[in-house]
Parts: structure tokens; C-alpha cells; sequence
RNA sequence: GGCCUUGUGGUCAAGCGGUUAAGACGGCGCCCUCUCACGGCGCAAUCCCGGGUUCGAUUCCCGGCAAGGUCACCA
């Protein structure tokens, strides 16, 4: 057969020789143990959490060396693609504080652009027609009804599935019928023309699994498809060759294609760049575990993690503790260091799935929060309020000085005694919102509504808005001596059958009438921020209820 | 089903021939305390199973089992 002939009817015209590409993105000059790493998203507009998962890896791998890090976009399936979607994932990313050095919207180095893959189709079948004119690959014109009827025949046959051997039947088409259904205009796509044997077994060092075994590939896989662009398959060999990839950490889920493209890297004469399948962020679904998945979890979402208002340093700090085995205690060591600072290590990432643990991450976002500043929370929660809360909410801001003393003594920000059960924004929020609003009284009073009235009025009658804090107290004592509650709680706690009650109880007439809540940060201090006039308006209204 | 990967407390995990089998989260209990929070102390809970090899296996070998991934003109 005339391979050179064919090819020339299939991809017609004069294309570059190889070597014109091989130019034309030359090897990086870059200092040695520079990694090159990528991400190359489907641009379908949903960005999850896997793919901060993967990306996290390849940012730190790329910038811990000296090297670079990219961003392509396959963009081969036209049914996947949505409109901004590659700005969406810059962003969501940018949040997470991973920057791109170059790539798709990016701009940056210039040499190895285009990054959309639609872009490069005139590469792709470039090298498609050199393989084409070594026998490497050739035209097949089965329909997809006929394959799903091989899919089917093999499948009852308990055969494995697929395009290859004997049922690889275009393969030996001879050079008459490849003309006639080329003449006849049937669509057709070019396979691949395997020369591996299963049998065969590879030993493969995986940069984060180790030593693997591959099986041979034997699959005549599509390389371009009946559009002549081509599958993810081939525009992964070419790009991550042509765009000088030297590590590809991926999702596991490509494992079972590495045979495939150890392939067509030897087929297209191209040195393979190395690999590092990861594992993938499982969720427990009652007695399995499974993927997180897009429908089922909102947590996958990262905008999940925006509109909640966790604190994206927080969930970064989580991903890397599932990444790297050792980051927890490096972190342990280093809580205020720069989170670049961590040695990241491909050999430390974990070979099997991990649980998404939100407790965890819940936990890790109370210590974060509580390392802010005045000046760092307040504009941490702004930018949540402006984008997620409420309008009364964005009114917080308007008074800096009350909000700083309110966030100094609600969540000690600044001070030793850091809250540390607030995880998100959104609840920082709302418990920081009866200062600034009058809100529904939320918890019961324990104490029956004549005593509660008598004891609100003496405390009115008794309350100096320039008391300290000790002769606040006092005065709550005096209060709660007169109606027989103990005024200390050790003696409270030896005898309580001796008294009605405690001064916790008369405190908590005192709070819930004020705040509307029966727990809260020390009242005396909240007293103070709302001022004496706002104080006497909240006790008189509660006295009334 | 074929192929590949993975199996240490509920979760994330250190350990990789001899350990009281780290640590963190979660759970439970106690202390501190005007409530909440913070902080401190403590408790329960683990080496998938079966054979080898070995004086000795969580660690090495073999075989099961279980879980996950994948078998498209999707990535």
C-alpha cells in the first residue's frame, strides 16, 4: 500500500515538517530540577474540588523547583465547552492563591502558545499524517452503530471490549476500499495502529505510586476524530511534548489510559514526560465510599467554599495535609509561616484515596480565622458580606471603630484568647449581628417572667454605664442576692438546694434581654460597645415582653 | 468480567522485622468559669483474612477477600 499517497488524500496540503515544530517550541531553558507542570481543563465551567486537589500539587511542584507552571485548555469536545468558563477557572484559583505563569489568558512566555487545543489542530494532524505515511495509522469508516454491535458481540463473547486485533477490521482494509469509501464521502476516523500485545507487561515507575506494572497497549485508538480534531489521547502527546511537560500529575482516573499514551509517545518518537496519578477525594455514601460527585455534593463545588465564607488560606491548608502526609507537622511547627515555604514532595503524596473529612476542614478554618488581625478579618468579611450577605450586614463596615471592638471582643481577634468555633464568614456574621441590629430573641429565659421583670428593673435602677467591669458584676450580685440566688458559684455548686439559683441564671436574664441570646462574650464588654442609651432601650423593651 | 491501584482506630495518618503501634480531627468525661468560647487534663477506639519465611511479623512472600478506578469519535 502507498502510505504516503493515503495520507495525502486524507490530510491534504502542504504541511511543516516535524522538525519545523520541534524548532518552534524548543526544549525550556530553565535550571535543572525545574519542573514544567500543567493543568489542562475541559472547559465546562464547573471547577471542583479535585481539580484544586490536582492543582495545588502541580503549583507547588512547578514553583518549589524553579519551574513553570501552565495552563492549557482542551477544548477538543465541542459539547463540553461553556462561555467564560477559563476565566472562571483562573479565578477560582486565584483565589486559592495559584497563580498561572503562562497559558490561556493568561499571556506569559509566548514561545509555547497557542494554549487552546482548537487552536493547535493544524499540529495534531501535522504529526497524524506522518503517521499515516509510516503505516502507523490509518482511516476507519465503521459507524457508531456498528461498533456499539462489536461492543455488544464482544461483550456476550465475555471478550474484552474494544477496537483491536481481528476485530480491528478497517485496519486491513485494502488500498481499493480504502478509496472506494473515501470516494463514496464516508466519514472516517484515523486510528491509531497498535503494536503492543498485552501479554506484555511494563514496569512503570509512577512518581506518586511507585513502581506499577502497565499492561501493553492494543487498542486501535481514535486519533482524530470524523472533525479531524483530535481525542485527548493524541493532543496530550503532542502537547505536553510540544509545550515541554516534564511532570504530569493527573487525577487516577488516567491510569488506565497510561498504556495508551506510553504508546503514541513511542509511535510519535517523542521522550515521555514522567507521571504521578494521584488519588482521587472520596465522600462516604452510607455503607461505600464513592467520588465526590457533582450532583450529590455541594461540597465539590468550590464556589461552595466562597458563598459559605471559608477562608480560602484554610482550605488550602486542608488539601495540602491530604497531599503531603508530613504537612501537618510542618505545619504544627511553622503555623505563621508562608504556606510556599513547605517543602512539598511528589514522594509524599498519598497512594490512595482519601475521605473528604469536613470536620476537619472545619476545624482548620477556626485556627485560621483566629490568626487574623483586626485589619485582616474585617476586610475578609467585608468582601464576603459585599458578595454573599445581607444589606444590613454590609452596614457592619460603615462604623470601623465598633466593628474592631466588636471583633476584638467577639472572637478575641487580636488578643490572646481567640474564638475558635466560628468556620466561615457567613457565621461569623451572624453571631456578630445583634450589635448592630436588634434580632429576635432566640434562646428561653429560664427564669419565670415576674421575677424576671423585678430583677431587669433593680438592675436598671442600679446600672452606671461608667462601672467597670468588677462594679458591674458587683451590681448583678446585689441583684441576685436580693432574690435569693447564690453569688458564688463554688458555694453554689456545694449546696444548691440552699438557693434558688445562681448568679449564672441572673446574668442570663441579663443577656438574653440585651442580646436576645443566652450565650455570648462577656456582657459587660458588649454593654459598653452598644452604649448606655441602647442599653437601657434593650432592658426596658425585654422588662415589657 | 478483563486490566490496574489501594487496604493501620469512625476519619487523615506515622511506623516498614522486636514499639506500651506516634500525632491530628471527631466522640466521651473532668477541670477552669456569670453563659458561650478559649485553655488544661484524661478515656474509649486500629494493624482486612488465611497460609508461609523467621526465634519473632502491622512490617517480607504467596493466596484470598474487600474497596476504588477504567474499559467512548468525553476529557
Amino acid at each position: 500500500m502507498n502510505y504516503k499517497a493515503l495520507a495525502e488524500r486524507l490530510l491534504p496540503g502542504e504541511y511543516p515538517p516535524l522538525s519545523y515544530y520541534e524548532e518552534k517550541y524548543p526544549p525550556r531553558t530553565l535550571p535543572k530540577g525545574a519542573e514544567v507542570t500543567r493543568l489542562a481543563p475541559s472547559p465546562t465551567g464547573f471547577i471542583h474540588l479535585g481539580n484544586l486537589f490536582a492543582a495545588i500539587a502541580n503549583e507547588r511542584i512547578a514553583h518549589r523547583s524553579g519551574g513553570v507552571l501552565y495552563l492549557r485548555i482542551e477544548d477538543t469536545d465541542l459539547k463540553r465547552k461553556v462561555e467564560g468558563a477559563v476565566e472562571a477557572v483562573i479565578k477560582a484559583l486565584h483565589y486559592f492563591d495559584i497563580e498561572f505563569d503562562e497559558g490561556a489568558e493568561i499571556g506569559g512566555e509566548e514561545t509555547y502558545a497557542p494554549w487552546y487545543q482548537r487552536q493547535r489542530a493544524e499540529i495534531y494532524r501535522a504529526y497524524a499524517k506522518r503517521l499515516i505515511e509510516e503505516g502507523r495509522a490509518y482511516p476507519c469508516f465503521c459507524t457508531e452503530e456498528e461498533l456499539t454491535a462489536l461492543r455488544e458481540e464482544q461483550t456476550a463473547k465475555k471478550e474484552i471490549t474494544g477496537y483491536y486485533g481481528q476485530y480491528a477490521k478497517c485496519r486491513n482494509l485494502t488500498e481499493e476500499e480504502i478509496y472506494r469509501n473515501l470516494d463514496a464521502g464516508k466519514p472516517y476516523v484515523i486510528r491509531l495502529k497498535s503494536l503492543g500485545n498485552p501479554e506484555n507487561k511494563i514496569a512503570f515507575r509512577d512518581a506518586v505510586k511507585g513502581e506499577i506494572t502497565v499492561t501493553e497497549n492494543d487498542q486501535d485508538v481514535v486519533i482524530l476524530k470524523s472533525d479531524g480534531i483530535p481525542t485527548y489521547h493524541f493532543a496530550h502527546a503532542i502537547d505536553d511534548h510540544l509545550m515541554r511537560t516534564t511532570l504530569v500529575i493527573r487525577g487516577e482516573e488516567w491510569l488506565a489510559s497510561l498504556p495508551i499514551h506510553i504508546e503514541l509517545f513511542d509511535a510519535l518518537g517523542f521522550e515521555r514526560p514522567r507521571y504521578g496519578h494521584n488519588c482521587s477525594l472520596m465522600k462516604q455514601d452510607g455503607e461505600t465510599r464513592r467520588k465526590l460527585s457533582k450532583r450529590k455534593d455541594p461540597e465539590l463545588s468550590l464556589e461552595f467554599y466562597r458563598k459559605e465564607g471559608y477562608f480560602p488560606r484554610a482550605v488550602k491548608v486542608y488539601m495540602l495535609t491530604l497531599l503531603n502526609s508530613n504537612f501537618e507537622e510542618w505545619y504544627q511547627k511553622n503555623p505563621d509561616a508562608d504556606l510556599a515555604e513547605f517543602p512539598f514532595k511528589v514522594e509524599k503524596m498519598s497512594k490512595s484515596g482519601s475521605l473528604f473529612d469536613l470536620d476537619k476542614l472545619n476545624d482548620i478554618s477556626k485556627n485560621e480565622l483566629s490568626k487574623l488581625s483586626i485589619e485582616e478579618m474585617s476586610a475578609f468579611l467585608k468582601g464576603w458580606a459585599e458578595e454573599f450577605g445581607t444589606e444590613a450586614q454590609r452596614h457592619y463596615f460603615d462604623d470601623a471603630e465598633k466593628l474592631g471592638a466588636v471583633l476584638s471582643l467577639c472572637m478575641g481577634v487580636g488578643g490572646k484568647k481567640r474564638r475558635k468555633d466560628l468556620t466561615t464568614a457567613s457565621q461569623a456574621m451572624k453571631f456578630i449581628e445583634y450589635f448592630f441590629e436588634r434580632t429576635p430573641r432566640t434562646d428561653e429565659y429560664r427564669i419565670g417572667r415576674d421575677e424576671r421583670r423585678a430583677i431587669l428593673s433593680e438592675f436598671l435602677a442600679a446600672y452606671d454605664h461608667s462601672d467597670d467591669a468588677q462594679a458591674w458584676f458587683c451590681k448583678v450580685k446585689e441583684v441576685a442576692a436580693a432574690h435569693g440566688f447564690a453569688t458564688d458559684m463554688k458555694e453554689y455548686k456545694l449546696a444548691p438546694e440552699r438557693f434558688k439559683g445562681s448568679v449564672a441564671d441572673v446574668a442570663e436574664v441579663l443577656r438574653i434581654a440585651t442580646t436576645g441570646k443566652a450565650n455570648t462574650p462577656d456582657l459587660w464588654s458588649i454593654m459598653q460597645i452598644l452604649g448606655e442609651g441602647e442599653v437601657h432601650e434593650r432592658l426596658k423593651q425585654a422588662k415589657d415582653e
